[in-house]
DNA sequence: ACTTGTCCTGTCATGCCGTCAGCTTACCGA
DNA sequence: TCGGTAAGCTGACGGCATGACAGGACAAGT
């Protein structure tokens, strides 16, 4: 790895270069919770940030190329949500206490993120490749570490054996982050935020034991 | 309601301006299947339909317009889900059988539409009404009927009296939806489209019904 | 053929895109 | 202190999309 930063034309980045270069992924950010993603422009991000157009197109191909930068600083905090999983016991009391903490920290992640997050999302979805590989990246830290439990469980006999470890993970997670981009969505069908997150906790633990959780 | 095909100036389409309208629309829903939403320009869906810019903004504000106009159709058709639903039993093994059933319409019904969808996932995500009001006209479809489905279980005493309905209910269907956008994704984790839905169908008995389903 | 209303397009002003040459600034060795 | 060099920034420009308009082409009825 070079960790080197440069610019497009190949010049590598010193100081003034770095903080301008950040200065514009940040403004970039505030933009795409501000605007619809279509919407925002080159110009506006240059204009937010204090310098020129020209300036943008040192640091970054284009719009999407400064979004992968912002989405791949993301993944690598995303890469945490790992604690939210392994290790854990799904048996018992701490089985609902590690779905609860699971729902509650991957919301709030979701939740933190969510203007970079649907970007990446629609990105993936149209089938871009880096995009997709981020979203894997950050779904995976989640999903491997469910998978395992399921595996775990399945092997002492306490999940069916017809039961597809990975599917059910990845489709769990997929539910989490869905439910975590349309929030608002449950509103209008009289869910209150307080009262998703419980219900999320027991189709989560569900999920994975197949049993109702003890409380 | 008017019923009335009109274009932005106000007069009454006829039979030759649906015509074109309808050229238009389908142009566009290809573009929006082979190019990133952000690249579809007025220009090349005008010449995609070998016609002009100028005629496109006879019909349509702007792309975002006409996307709103092919996912109102989509909706639609969408409503058709809640035969997927409405009046099943989640007893025994025709509860199997609705689940299955369920996952299967709707995977295939996102997959149809999957290239509208994303655009009107995003557009939701984002907090435009509009999109997020047909976002909620297809979800409801099937959101409802489980509701009422889950309801009816708890006060038959099948379920316990601390879930919540609708918040399990939305949950699931987000699960379904976020699933279909992202099938791909779930490919590098080893899932095969096969193995994908008797997983998910048993997600669903589960979070419907509380139970392992009975096949 | 004439009229009427629908339908389409050429054209234009405006604004964003993406690039380049050239200017300014910061750093560094002599 | 003084150039020299590379980093950093911008004005300006051709190209293209946008969105509006007026006017011409077309179909239908008289």
């Amino acid at each position: 790895m070079t960790g080197q930063v440069r610019t497009v034309d190949g010049r590598v980045a010193g100081r003034r270069g770095q903080a301008t270069r950040q200065k514009l992924l940040d403004c970039l950010s505030e933009m795409l919770s501000s605007s619809p993603y279509r919407d925002v422009k080159v110009i506006d991000v240059a204009r937010k940030a204090g310098t020129s157009p020209a300036t943008f197109y040192q640091y970054f191909p284009d719009v999407e190329g400064a979004v992968l930068e912002i989405a791949e600083e993301m993944a690598k905090e995303g890469a945490g949500l790992t604690d939210l999983v392994a290790g854990r016991s799904w048996v018992g009391k701490s089985g609902w206490q590690a779905a609860e903490e699971l729902v509650d920290g991957f919301l709030g992640f979701w939740r933190k993120h969510d203007a970079i997050l649907r970007v990446v999302d629609l990105g993936a979805a149209e089938g871009d490749k880096r995009f997709y590989k981020i979203r894997m990246k950050i779904l995976n830290a989640v999903t491997n570490s469910l998978t395992d439990s399921v595996k775990e469980l399945q092997s002492k006999g306490k999940v069916d054996k017809d039961v597809n470890p990975a599917a059910v993970a990845g489709s769990l997670v997929a539910m989490l982050a869905a439910v975590a981009s349309h929030q608002k969505g449950f509103q209008s069908w009289g869910v209150k935020q307080a009262e998703l997150k419980p219900n999320l906790a027991l189709l989560v633990h569900l999920g994975i034991t197949g049993k109702k959780p003890t409380k």
